[in-house]
RNA sequence: GCCGGCAUGUCGGAAUGGCAGACGAGGCAGACUCAAAAUCUGUUGUAGGCAACUACGUGUGGGUUCAAGUCCCACUGCCGGCACCA
């Protein structure tokens, strides 16, 4: 009988306990906006419902960010924390392709399936503010916005040679090229000639920069933003075309070199470049223009020599009216600065190696160690030394002139002061389907005219064939009785737009919605706005740090602008998860069949013990590989404690000196780790200090209530059912989260005697224990009776470090 | 090439300049069991020793310090970002 009891005590049933809790949570959620409380907005990096569902990675990121949320909760904040979904994309795109099945419904199945899969994480979502934006609702205001872009001159048309991925059929921004491939299929990205909407975020260039500095973000990532923005100063300056009334002008960060510029270079694409052949030049120039056309971008990048031809004609360096030579070659980028360089071979790398090959003269303007480089083999590319071969600025420092020299051009009249990025303007059109379709209206007589906003959302139509046409064409053209309409202005015939927005349009604004969720008036009203946003923390993979996390940033300041929202920065601090792995960190994915489901893990371990592994795996912020066996770990913890908690709960014991130090170490280390964000060692303490009440419950009988009431609060955030179960069994009505942050007393947490390691020349002979009050006199004294034996020589220093450590330096 | 990050037992990892290896996984031994699983107990860096102990040990080489995984200098390896941006 004794036996049973006892059994059906500890029973621990995952199943019974979790299920429990997730009904009563769902009658009774744990976190309410009473409209008092101080706000904490904590969100994910919404997904995209894949057909392939969530894998242990994408928990791990859900985890983190729940367990801090319910963190903020317990201290007694009102919680924004909900999730959504980012719904448009070339998956369900293809996967409508592949079945004929329109994307709208294999999407609200996918939702549906990773719904189910994060509802397993018992987070504190709150599913009344699910966004996803492919809902007219939604994408209403993602048209809005593009509208008033529109308006502002900050949405453009433009025809030049797009980025453009033949396996995806569409046109793509800068950033979605990863070393010359397309970020969503890694096929080889091409050149099209296409007209394409464009985004103007350069001119947000400097205060994307600038604002960067405000931000609580990881140094990486802010660090890849200002490489991508790469605002560097410098000047232009105009070179006159020999025997010609036309000039070159060229953009330098070095003007200070400006006299040892020996010839100049044109990238194929500038609009000179062919009228600069003479014609003796002109079939080598033409031959040279039109490879360089032909070649892909990974050919130009990744060519090993540098190759060029020359133009035949000649331009006059402003400084000293020295006659040098213009060449072609495809190292210039045709649009970036000017698309023409002025070449200094003696001080850039490219340059001497140029020159080197096509046997250009090579000037040296700045002396390197005081003196000219006799037979240079590379370029001296420092900006420190004194001018030589200069003329008037012989003797000057070069990194002095380097700041001074645009004045002088200035004043000179051949020139100006310059900055320039290597941030582009945004290619914001795809020629696909499944996207927010472009509200303007192409009118004869009007131009480019905005749907009006009362028209808003522009739905998208429905289509025979979603394939791509490959033509550079969206397959909205096919449309007929879509594409044409009436110019809402004139009234005259007119052409939609049949462009698509890119996926990032939606989540450029996502987190601004959650807030009003059911606002058919606003994007947001400013109440709401100003009252519950920006996100105060946001967590996701490092992967977006030059796309989402730089697009966000451009809409959040132009909707400052326009005085949607009164913050200038969306996100005031981040923090990027390490990616979970498999087996020798190889990304997890369906083709190497290595991806680990969730799914059979709650089942087997429960919510609790795979929300407690996936942070014990390792620090939140770094790479982990998945290795199921570690799993037990924690589940074996879990049923510790539970079975601690409920044997103590009988025993009923009373608290000694030894429970209200362990209980105010744990609140303690608990506390400041999880503020230190160091999630792993969170658990780690945990398991410890179980083991600690453990080892004193079999001593005393069991732990007094008060230390597993506090064990039971500090834990709740990490492992909820398991928490919330206890918490009710000790006789609370009200949920372990309305309970409030455990404190801790410093005081209360020092033993009377400390363990002193005592030194013999840095090395530990032996450990006392003396008390921690004890005078330096004393615990010397007692360091040096000791290690009596062991001290031969002379001792010529001791070292005491009250509570840490006894030295002894022995001759 | 440039810029970051990392390097600790069999494995994941822990250590405000103060006993390196917490916590966990795995292994080994034992208890319980007919047996296995589960659970519990002990043990587990390397070398030598019956032992208490001793020596060595945080990628490599140097340095600072009473004391270095931690700080400084030089190097090696791995991972990531950028990559002809003038």
């Amino acid at each position: 009988m004794e036996v049973a009891k006892a059994d059906m005590a500890v029973q621990f049933d995952h199943k019974a306990i979790e299920s429990k809790w997730r009904d009563k949570w769902m009658k009774h959620p744990v976190n309410v906006n009473d409209g008092k409380k101080e706000k904490y907005y904590c969100l994910d990096m919404f997904p995209y419902p894949s057909g392939n569902g969530l894998h242990v990675g994408h928990w791990r990121g859900y985890v983190i960010s729940d367990a801090w949320s319910r963190y903020q909760l317990m201290q007694d904040k009102y919680v924004i924390h909900p999730m959504g979904w980012d719904a448009f994309g070339l998956p369900a795109e293809n996967y409508a392709i592949k079945m004929g099945i329109h994307p709208s419904i294999s999407t609200a199945e996918n939702i549906a399936n990773i719904k189910r899969q994060i509802q397993d994480i018992a987070a504190i979502y709150d599913w009344d503010m699910e966004v996803n934006t492919t809902d007219p609702k939604f994408f209403k205001w993602t048209q809005w916005i593009f509208v008033q872009m529109f308006k502002k001159g900050l949405a453009y048309e433009k025809e030049f040679p797009i980025n453009w991925c033949p396996s995806c059929k569409t046109g793509l921004a800068n950033e979605e090229v990863v070393n010359g491939k397309c970020e969503r299929c890694g096929s080889e990205v091409t050149k099209k000639n296409l007209r394409q909407w464009m985004l103007k975020i350069t001119a947000y260039a400097d205060r994307l920069l600038n604002d960067l500095d405000k931000l609580d973000w990881p140094e990486k990532v802010k660090k890849m933003q200002t490489d991508w923005i790469g605002r560097s100063y410098g000047a232009e300056v105009d070179f006159k075309i020999d025997g010609r009334d036309e000039k070159i002008t060229v953009y330098t960060t070095r003007p200070d070199t400006l006299h040892g510029a020996t010839f100049m270079v044109l990238s194929p694409e500038h609009e000179l470049a062919a009228s600069l052949a003479t014609a003796e030049t002109k079939a080598d120039v033409e031959k040279y223009i039109y490879d360089a056309s032909m070649k892909s971008n990974v050919d130009r990048m990744q060519a090993k020599e540098k190759t060029g031809v020359f133009t035949g004609s000649y331009a006059i360096n402003p400084i000293n009216n020295k006659k040098i030579p213009i060449w072609l070659s495809d190292y210039v980028l045709a649009d970036y600065g000017t698309g023409a360089i002025m070449c200094v071979p003696a001080h850039d790398d490219r340059d001497f190696e140029f020159a080197t090959k096509f046997n250009i003269p090579i000037v040296q303007v700045i002396a390197k160690d005081g003196k000219e480089i006799e037979n240079m083999t590379e370029a001296y590319t420092e900006a420190s030394g004194t001018m030589i071969n200069s003329g008037d600025w012989n003797g000057m420092e070069s990194a002095v002139l380097k700041q001074e020299a645009p004045d002088i051009i200035e004043k000179m009249g051949v020139g100006k002061r310059t900055v320039n990025y290597k941030l582009r303007d945004w290619v914001f059109s795809r020629q696909r389907y499944w996207g927010e379709p472009i509200p303007i209206i192409h009118c004869p007589k009007c131009g480019n005219v905005p749907v009006p906003e009362e028209e808003l959302p522009l739905m998208l139509p429905e289509v025979e064939s979603y394939q791509p046409t490959g033509t550079g064409e969206s397959p909205l053209a096919a449309i007929e009785d879509w594409v044409n309409c009436k110019c809402p202005v004139c009234g005259a015939d007119a052409k939609r737009e049949t462009n698509t927005m890119p996926q990032w349009a939606g989540s450029s604004w996502y987190f601004l919605r959650y807030v009003d969720v059911n606002n058919d008036k606003e994007l947001v009203s400013r109440e709401k706005a100003d009252k519950y946003l920006p996100v105060d923390m946001y967590i996701g993979g490092v992967e977006h740090a030059v796309l989402h996390l730089l697009y966000s940033r451009f809409y959040t300041k132009f909707l400052y602008d326009i005085g949607v929202v009164d913050f200038e920065e969306p996100f005031t601090k981040l923090f990027n998860q390490g990616m979970i792995t498999g087996k020798n960190g190889i990304k997890m994915s369906k083709s190497k069949g290595n991806v680990v489901s969730p799914d059979e893990l709650v089942e087997d371990y429960g919510c609790d013990s795979l929300r407690m592994y996936e942070l014990f795996v390792g620090p939140p912020e770094l790479d982990a590989e998945w290795d199921d066996r570690g799993i037990d770990g924690v589940n074996r913890f879990l049923r510790r404690f539970w079975t601690l908690s409920l044997d103590s709960l009988d025993a009923n014991t009373e608290a000694t000196a030894e429970m209200i130090r362990e209980r105010n170490k744990l609140a303690f280390d608990i506390t400041t780790r999880l503020e230190q964000f160091s999630l792993n060692t969170v658990i780690s303490a945990f398991m410890e200090h179980n083991n600690k009440l453990m080892e004193i419950a079999k001593k005393e009988g069991g732990v007094d209530r008060e230390t597993i009431e506090v064990f039971t609060r500090l834990l709740a955030p990490f492992a909820p059912h398991v928490a919330e179960e206890v918490w009710e069994r000790y006789g609370h009505e009200d949920s372990v989260f309305h309970s409030g942050w455990p404190a801790y007393d410093k005081a209360l947490m020092a033993d009377d005697t400390v363990q002193v390691p005592v030194q013999i020349n840095g090395k530990t002979r032996v450990v006392i224990s003396v008390a921690k009050d004890i005078s330096k006199e004393d615990a010397l004294a007692e360091g040096k009776k000791a290690v009596e034996s062991k001290l031969t020589g002379n001792v010529i220093k001791e070292v005491y470090v009250p509570g840490k450590i006894i030295n002894f330096v022995m001759k």
